[in-house]
RNA sequence: GCCCAGAUGGCGGAACUGGUAGACGCGUCAGACUCAAAAUCUGGUACUCGCAAGGGUGUGCAGGUUCGAUUCCUGUUCUGGGCACCA
């Protein structure tokens, strides 16, 4: 009975469907468990062999998780709306429903293939009604509540207002708006439409003009972590800033608590790092200075995470976009600010970022320093930016790398406040120096001089303490139809929430997708959607993700998003799987929605994923074949008939001997026609990876390829043609990509699980090769034959285990075991082979063994194991059966042999009881006659004994 | 430029708190089976000197701590990733 992986597989998967064997119950007495994966945004081109590493690691997990007796949650459902589905229905005119439906249908059958323990029937996709109702519900209430910032949480709306009516605003400053002030008596004398003004700056989820990245290429505005290098992330296109009324998140007002619950959850450093770096949380002050000769109400406020270089200020810089500009430019500069104002404009957000030229113009004003009252010159530059802090710096070219390019390049006077630490070649932006030249912080290091000046400035009330924020508010509209539509009317400028029983809003169906006037979105050409007045932007794609993870817990209530019972026991997620490249958005999105809900009451916790694990990036290993070219007699011919040189003769194609190989296998092939060894050159070509064998190719497999090979001829090496290898990403255009369905066809499930986990650590990125995959394979045909003979069937007995059988059993019992626990599942793949190796060295055919075997088997090759066990005369699931306990005493033999050293160098062997304790291996060391001799009289220092290991004397 | 992670045979990678470096697999070499090949099975395989017994060298490089370092510390090089006028 030979190992048919292909019968069993369908066997069981099919029974696991028609069972739905892996459907889990929110009322369990077994403790939870929950392991998601990030779910997949289902794109056209379906799952490469990178894919399914992470959902294999969860899969393992979740299988190993619930042997050891928990009760798993293990969901997966779809990202299903975005940008890519609606970039492709412009482009081939198929509606993003149906080409949406196409790709999931496509995912599901190739995640089938692999044998999941996914629970489908909580499964969803988010461009679901039932499932967007939620995410139109959980925007509403982020729109009806504000930030509190007194108790750092998130209140109803409703709960301002009465606090305005009573106090004002006196309490709670505006966070949209901080020069915004009145009191209760103000607020009541407000009309409807001012109130609802001022409560838009106060709202999380709130509607405001503001300078966004338009992408006129893609026809919408994208938020920050969606433009990389001032191109859009996807598609490549220029992004340019724009002022639009766009939807935002306050998120900046959950700053500190995203960066405070870093602490409590386990990521990897480098996320926790990324996360903390995009926050960019600095402590420092804001400074207020006079301006000469303006009314003393004008004053330019800077921002400065170094106020101890105060004295070091020799001029001031305020961006081209500052409000104050206009005001302080005098009349002899204007001209000049306006001609530098129009150049700004003229550049892209590409070129500036491009170029980094150090530009600028001065105002023609001078600030006035607030301590030794120095006229400083005002100066406008691109070089800072009016979103961050207050838009102004104060320049000390000393301190600072850009301040002192800035004054090199305008020569402007450089005052040096840290003495010799200045070389006046570059700035030095210490700490550690003593300031000199600084009034009353001379002498003072100038870590510390940052409190001094603080407590002064805020003595003489020119100046307080400052936190700033690098992230900004999210941008949260896109114009584009196929995203969850607003629910919101827009009444006279006011914007009017639908009430609950309206949802969900549903997308309307269009067959036109361009965009609306006006840089409105398609929904702007809906009649039926304008009449009623409806918001015409739709929500990112990052709406439903933010909180698609709680929807599994309770996936069809039609009441609430998840009732407060299912999100009390399922809590976090116990272990999140995904990919590096979503730790500014999606995570960031997702933890403050959890905060917000958390805040609101809905849920019980404030950390979405009590553990990340980012599974690293499987590359493609591109293989390349190399054309010959030349412009001698036989370039014409050679354009019929291709010719391609192996690659060691193509990569070193300039030395004479393979000239001369290259023109006789030449001259064979087209006649008499010589080489013109003057003008030939190799043009390296992609080949599809899978008609290649290692680095060899097969040559009639690359002929029927592509039809203008047919007629291809190969120079080879050895009789073989060898093929370049690069390692790239892994894509369809490099031809570089392996099918995860081809390798099931022809190995099974369980060995491409196996092996996709044996390539190395899942945290690693790492090229792919097939190749291995051959020793998984006959890893599985080994431990089958430990159960089935080819001729005789059935060989396992029902006798009683020798001492030695055990002891094999239980050793891979806990190497498997520990592997798994600390997700290294290499190395659990590798315990699994051990084990088997030694049973087979043993001949051990003994069910008792054999059915532990099976048990820790069943997170990896789940159908075999599956099917061993029925096998071996079970009526339930290997899942249901209990994780193996080990026994200890198998573990280890009673005495060993254990190597002695003197000073780290080995000298003899000295046999030791197990349980022997350290005095009496002391005492046995000392009574060798080995030792004695080297030792020669002396008394040793001490003596190392590490259990299982060896024995040192130190002398 | 700043921050983070990593560097181990021909290759992917083991070595969990410092304790026999190279587990396991690929590849390769030899052998068995076969008329032969494939498949399968068995054994060897870090480098190096040696017929052998045995010796020497080895975890990017240079130092340090330690009886003992792939592991800890300092410096340095390279590779990968993130951030990049954020004052």
């Amino acid at each position: 009975m030979e190992y048919n992986f292909s019968d069993i597989e369908k066997k069981w998967r099919q029974r696991w469907i028609a069972e739905g064997a892996y459907e889990v119950s929110n009322d369990s007495d077994r403790p939870k468990f929950y392991v998601l994966d990030m779910f997949p945004y289902p794109s056209g081109a379906g799952l490469h062999v990178g894919h399914p590493l992470g959902y294999i690691a969860s899969d393992i997990y979740a299988r190993y998780k619930r042997l050891k007796g928990f009760n798993v949650l293990h969901p997966m459902g779809y990202d299903a709306f975005g940008l890519p589905a609606e970039q492709y229905a412009i482009d081939h005119g198929i509606h993003p429903a149906v080409s949406t439906n196409d790709n999931i249908a496509n995912f599901r059958s190739q995640l089938d293939n692999i044998g999941f323990s996914y629970d489908w029937s909580r499964s969803f996709r988010t461009s679901d009604p039932g499932f967007y109702k939620w995410t139109q519900w959980i925007f509403l209430q982020l729109f009806d509540s504000w930030y509190d910032r007194t108790s750092a949480r998130a209140r109803p709306i409703g709960e301002l207002e009465a606090i305005f009516s009573e106090t004002g605003n006196a309490g709670h400053p505006c966070p949209g708006d901080p020069s915004l002030r009145f009191d209760a008596d103000e607020w009541v004398a407000m009309g409807h439409r001012r109130r609802q003004d001022v409560l838009m700056h106060y709202r999380l989820a709130y509607c405001g003009y503001g300078e966004v990245n338009w992408c006129e290429a893609l026809g919408t505005v994208l938020a920050n972590d969606e433009v990389v290098g001032g191109v859009s992330e996807r598609g490549g296109y220029p992004v340019v800033k724009k002022k639009l009324r766009q939807w935002y998140l306050r998120i900046t007002e959950y700053a500190d608590r995203l960066l405070e619950g870093l602490q409590s959850v386990d990521f990897s450093e480098a996320m926790k790092e990324t996360q903390t770096n995009w926050i960019g949380k600095s402590f420092g002050a804001e400074i207020d200075f006079a301006v000469y000769e303006a009314p003393p109400d004008v004053k330019l406020r800077v921002y400065t995470t170094r106020p101890d270089t105060i004295f070091g200020v020799d001029f001031m810089v305020i961006a081209p976009e500052h409000p104050l500009l206009d005001k302080i430019t005098t009349a002899d500069q204007r001209v000049a600010v306006q001609e530098y104002l129009a150049y700004v404009g003229s550049r892209s957000e590409r070129e500036r970022m491009a170029e980094k030229k150090i530009t600028g113009c001065f105002t023609g004003a001078y600030a006035i320093h607030p301590f030794n009252g120095l006229h400083i010159p005002i100066w406008t530059s691109e070089y800072v930016l009016a979103g961050y802090g207050t838009g102004a710096i104060m320049a000390v070219p000393c301190g600072d790398e850009r301040d002192f390019k800035f004054a090199r390049y305008f020569q402007l006077h450089i005052t040096n406040i840290i003495g010799d630490a200045f070389t006046g070649e570059e700035a030095n932006p210490t700490k550690d120096a003593v300031l000199e030249n600084s009034d009353f912080l001379d002498g003072l290091v100038m870590r510390d001089a940052i409190l001094a000046a603080i407590r002064k400035l805020e003595e003489k009330g020119l100046g307080m303490r400052k936190v700033n924020y690098r992230m900004r508010d999210a941008a949260f509209s896109r114009q584009r139809y196929w995203g969850e539509p607003f629910p919101i009317v827009w009444d006279d400028g006011v914007p009017v929430p639908l009430r609950e029983k309206e949802l969900p809003l549903e997308l309307p169906h269009i067959d036109k997708y361009g965009p609306g006037p006006e840089g409105e979105g398609p929904l702007a050409n809906v009649p039926a959607w304008t009449a009623r007045r409806l918001e015409t932007n739709t929500m990112p794609g990052y709406a439903g993700s933010s909180w698609y993870f709680l929807r599994y817990m309770d996936p069809h209530n039609d009441a609430t998003f998840c009732s407060r019972p299912a999100s009390d026991y399922w809590g976090q997620v116990d272990l999140y799987i995904g990919g590096s490249e979503h730790a500014v958005g999606h995570l960031l999105y997702s933890r403050m929605w959890t905060k917000f809900l958390f805040d609101r009451g809905w849920i019980g916790f404030q950390e979405p994923f009590k553990r990340l694990i980012n599974q690293g990036m499987i590359q493609g290993s591109s293989r390349f074949v190399y054309r010959l070219e030349t412009r001698g007699p036989v370039a014409g011919l050679m354009r019929e008939k291709p010719i391609f040189v192996s690659a060691g003769l193509a990569t070193s194609g300039s030395e004479p001997e393979i000239h001369e190989v290259l023109s006789l296998a030449v001259r064979d092939i087209f006649g008499d026609p010589g080489l013109d060894l003057r003008d030939i050159g190799f043009s390296p070509l992609h080949v599809d990876v899978n008609i290649v064998d290692g680095v060899e190719l097969d040559t009639e497999a690359f002929r029927k390829w592509r039809s203008e090979y047919a007629d291809a001829e190969f120079i080879l090496e050895e009789g073989k043609y060898f093929c370049g290898t690069a390692v790239e990403k892994m894509s369809k255009r490099l031809y570089n990509t392996v099918n995860p369905n081809d390798l099931v066809n022809k190995y099974g499930a369980d060995a491409y699980r196996m092996y996709e986990m044996f390539l190395g650590p899942v945290e690693q990125s790492k090229p792919w090769d097939t190749k291995g995959i051959e020793g998984v394979f006959r890893f599985l045909r080994k431990l089958w034959r430990l159960f089935f003979d080819e001729t005789r069937g059935r060989v396992w007995t029902a006798e009683k285990a020798s001492d030695q059988e055990w002891k094999a059993i239980y050793g891979t019992i806990r190497r498997t075991e520990d592997a798994t626990d600390r997700f290294s599942f290499n190395t659990g793949v590798s315990a699994l082979m051990i084990g088997v190796n030694e049973l087979t060295d043993l001949k051990c055919h003994k069910k008792e063994v054999l059915e532990k075997l099976v048990v820790i088997l069943a997170p990896y090759a789940p159908h075999l194991a599956e099917e061993l066990w029925h096998q071996l005369g079970h009526a339930t699931s290997v899942l249901d059966a209990a994780y193996p306990a080990v026994v200890d005493k198998y573990l280890v033999e009673s005495a060993k042999n254990y190597p002695v050293a003197i000073n780290g160098k080995t000298r003899t062997e000295l046999n030791i009881a197990l349980d022997a304790t350290q005095q009496q291996v002391e005492q046995l060391v000392m009574a060798d006659a080995t030792v004695r001799k080297w030792l020669d009289g002396n008394q040793p220092k001490k003596i190392v004994y590490v259990k299982n290991r060896m024995i040192n004397v130190v002398v």
